[in-house]
DNA sequence: TTGTAAGCGTTATCAT
DNA sequence: ATGATAACGCTTACAA
């Protein structure tokens, strides 16, 4: 087994000092042509590379980015991630990540444990839990230290910091337009609890649409679910208990099994009822019938939020100035509405 | 902005020595009950917390694992993170996930800048490229300088470490069978091509299967996919070319295109031609029909990966006994096969 | 041109 | 009971 070499050893082995190897590796005018050549050549041939962690240590950078997200296993999320790993590895960044689980405790547990000097900034998704209770301490901490945070997707005003999300309540609003211009007079939201950021958006563009349609804002077309686990009784009572001919549901997950229940109930797709679900997924490609969606731009998301980050994190001055930058939603048509 | 305090810090402040203060701080019995009270009162209130790096850097131990995995944006891998999130937190590591993208040099970039460093140990799925190229010198280097490495799923018997697979041959072969048993005679198989570990086990069992139950094992019902980007055309093809009652796919992107593109021709499913799909992802639950598939417990392959390295990292001895640990997978049964 | 020494933040060994 | 010192691996200002 061949330890990995430091400095110190190609210094003793080639009876020079250490910071003499040091500069010479770092091809500096100081070191003799000699010197020099000597030097690189041995540290080539015994592979030497710097030690990471030393390096971060004497400059008080990692160069590596701490991410929490609420759960891995969900697909926005991953192309949200797939676009910080791309924009920070172009930038020699490393990413690490972190799963809160929904939970308030994790995402608190996390957060510090990356704080004590893992990473240089946070990007990061609120958890479920943090959104209820309303608590964002953690986060004002961090950013008090100077440690650079961003905030996507699942926001808050609470705390002050750059942030990225998509227009929500247009997304909601442009996908309600267009089953209303199709006709559709019963339209019924299917949402989460309204203590998330991105939810009652949606809501307010979902409510926004039905007015300027001349449509009647009808509380019992929305129905609330509280958790990702669908309640098919739930949803199947809801689309019995009155007349409904489209459905805006606020993931593709929702989206995805209403709509087959639906199709069970013998409704047909797009023809008595459309749907269109939030999140241009993989389950919104591979539907049957495929999913009219809001695309969420999750892979561009995340590169803007590691620009903005590495930004920060690269800065000098540590002024405070914040931006929120907002994707513009866009609506992927497919088969679950009429064209 | 409140800079993070250092064991420096306290000192000065309290006027005692820097090792005085580390004593202290981890309630040494050297020291008096008072200077120990009158420390950890100051270290709370300024809520004093080590730095990790200059823990990395005396310890040489990071607390870091390395993932790396081909994608991200992909069910199986994703469910894996979640498995290896889970134990490593538990156990007080970080995950630190790089993707190679399928590309080999990105493979070889992302190991190298983490094994200089950054991490305990290596968990790791193989890049499309790199088992096309057959070139592990990357991970024997790693290897070779004591970093522990696990790989699951895509793994080569080139390289000497902790593998965890899914039985991927009985898999297939389990599958097959079951379309067999329900009196299936044309048992296609949808794979990418063989030069994945993966794809050549299951190709093996699905022909095992066959020859067990007295069917001919026929080429032409054999189609390979060059990569993920279904080519609608050849699967047509392929529907329209021969007689064929039941499709096992290798994974679950194929399947469901696949299932979709043969409802399109007017097939009837299950009753006309049935389809298993491999990773019990979320497209086989939402499908419709939904889709029987072949289990492969990707959070509890990630758990054993983590649980594996972990205990090679905090292994003092570093004798080379490497196993290789094979999950059963297991068949999900689903409305696209009839029961 | 080369080397010495201090420092990044911590811990452990060895004085006092 | 407390403190000085060296060490982890590296960089850099300063000496020689």
């Amino acid at each position: 087994m061949k330890r990995k070499i430091t400095l110190k050893h190609i210094a003793r082995e080639l009876e020079v000092s250490i910071s003499t190897v040091s500069k010479a590796l770092k091809n500096s005018e100081e070191i003799s042509r000699d010197t020099k050549e000597k030097i690189q050549a041995f540290a080539k041939l015994y592979n030497y590379k710097p030690n990471n962690i030393a390096i971060s240590l004497k400059n008080k950078r990692t160069k590596n980015i701490g991410v929490i997200i609420p759960d891995i296993v969900h697909y926005f999320f991953t192309t949200v991630i797939r676009g910080i790993e791309k924009y920070s590895n172009a930038k020699g960044y490393n990413v690490i990540v972190c799963v809160s689980d929904e939970s308030f405790d994790k995402e608190v547990i996390n957060m510090e444990l990356l704080a004590n000097g893992s990473i240089d900034g946070f990007i990061m998704a609120l958890s479920a839990e943090t959104q209820l209770k309303n608590d964002y301490n953690h986060l004002k901490e961090v950013t008090e230290q100077g440690i650079p945070l961003v905030l996507f997707d699942r926001v808050t005003d609470e705390v002050q910091c750059d942030k990225v999300i998509i227009n929500d309540r247009e997304g909601a609003y442009f996908a309600v337009n267009k089953l209303a211009k199709n006709g559709r007079k019963h339209i019924a939201l299917i949402t989460t609890e309204n203590y998330f950021s991105v939810s009652r958006a949606r809501a307010a563009g979902y409510r926004q649409a039905l007015r300027d349609n001349g449509l009647e804002v009808n509380e019992n077309l929305v129905l609330e679910l509280p958790n990702m686990n669908v309640d098919e009784e739930a949803v199947n009572d809801f689309l019995d208990g009155q007349k409904i001919d489209a459905v805006l549901c606020v993931n593709e997950i929702f989206a995805v099994h209403s709509m087959k229940l639906a199709k069970r109930k013998g409704f047909k797709i797009p023809e008595d009822i459309s749907f269109i679900g939030f999140t241009d997924g993989i389950l919104s490609k591979y539907a049957s019938p495929s999913l009219t969606a809001v695309a969420q731009h999750g892979q561009k998301m995340g590169e803007i939020a590691a620009q903005m980050l590495i930004e920060k994190v690269e800065a000098d001055t540590d002024e405070e100035n914040f931006r929120t930058e907002i994707l513009e939603a866009t609506l992927m048509e497919r088969e679950s509405t009429i064209n």
